[in-house]
DNA sequence: AAAAATATTTAGTCTTATCTAAAAAAATAT
DNA sequence: ATATTTTTTTAGATAAGACTAAATATTTTT
């Protein structure tokens, strides 16, 4: 079993890990668990005696398969949790991360796996991430960022990479929601600034909107 | 807001003060969250800095309105999330409380308010103890012990005093739950026990479970 | 390839919540 | 009213998880 601390450090290292694909190193962990590299590195020596990554001085961190099980299993409880949140007790979505982040940590299987059944075996949370499954499989899901497309392309919104309640209000109020089409109408080079048509309304929305949101294309 | 360990001590300390009526003593405390005295020592110290409590060395403890508000707070969402687990999760009454002990230290008045709601604003948990409301409001249940009735008096279970597992799995094994109709059939004067009719059963209880089982009469 | 910059680790400190052992106060018994 | 027992408090120690400051590796730049 592990404590919150604990649990805590393998999710961002296993966030961290999907994104980069390779050893992921101090300082990032850091920043993302706003922490000190230096409180990172005695975290990382106790997960390393706990065989759930494996550690070599100033070379990063690699979950291992008892790590990434682990790890997998709060991104499941997470998951469920905002789904449960938003479909049963009116969250919106941009309101479910701090709670989640809590009832992430709820030790108790039965519990879960319960919610899982009541919810309806749900595949995907609110922000469009997947559910892993009891086993811990979940699909990874085909997207790519809407920064990536051309002019005149058109993709369809299934995904968010920053969950932050700021973010996601910024979206509400433009009416941007999973599901909805986007065309890319025009692309300012200078700033990356893009021109999209969503609702039959153009708006402009700058780089920095646009690589964090995932579209299908 | 306080810590996890401190929530734990004001619950302990309401539920001791609503037996007990007087001041609570240290031993009690200690006994109550299996610690030891001298912890209590320090934890009463330090709670008694945020007001929550009144301490004077060497006469126990006794809740301000705030610390009663915030035990009470703690309450209601121990309560409401049993209600959850059963109502919803398939849980049954011997399995609830570790789990809620868990979910009552998550901080959200949106969750508990919404997950009231939700459950129709129930009145009382699975074991018949009042869960109080929005305002910390909460009818006091008239009750008393099946073991002070009389041969020949009937009461309906109403309640448990002991929430544990295993005298909740008894129960069950012996068809005793909320609202059965309990009627004392002779009353052992060595030792106390009962026989009692339940379900047209008669079976003897001893007088450590009949101490440990509310009804109405 | 040396210098500079960046990243990481070590050493030592702090806080929270706990503990043991010993001292002090209060309650009980003789 | 004194002795004994019980309860409570104090003093000092420990473990987890974080921090700062300094030391050491590694990477990047020139």
């Amino acid at each position: 079993m592990f404590t919150l601390s604990e649990e805590n450090y393998l999710k961002s290292i296993f966030h961290l890990q999907a994104v980069s694909g390779k050893g992921i190193n101090t300082n990032s962990i850091a920043k993302k668990l706003d922490t000190k590299p230096s409180s990172v590195t005695d975290m990382i020596k106790k997960l390393a005696e706990k065989k759930v990554l494996v550690y070599k001085k100033y070379q990063g961190v690699t979950l291992t398969n008892l790590g990434e099980k682990a790890a997998t299993s709060i991104v499941r409880k997470h998951r469920l949790w905002e789904v449960f949140l938003v479909d049963k007790l009116n969250f919106s979505w941009d309101e479910v991360h701090d709670v989640a982040e809590q009832l992430e940590h709820i030790k108790s299987p039965k519990l879960i796996n319960e919610l899982d059944a009541f919810l309806g075996f749900p595949k995907k949370d609110p922000h469009g991430d997947p559910i892993p499954d009891k086993e811990g499989k979940f699909q990874k899901i085909e997207k790519q960022l809407l920064s990536t497309l051309e002019v005149n392309q058109i993709g369809i919104c299934v995904g968010v990479s920053d969950s932050s309640s700021e973010f996601l209000k910024y979206l509400d109020n433009n009416n941007i929601s999973l599901g909805k089409k986007i065309e890319v109408l025009s692309k300012e080079s200078f700033d990356g600034s893009l021109t999209i048509l969503i609702n039959t309304k153009e708006i402009t929305i700058s780089k920095k909107i646009s690589n964090n949101i995932y579209i299908q294309s």
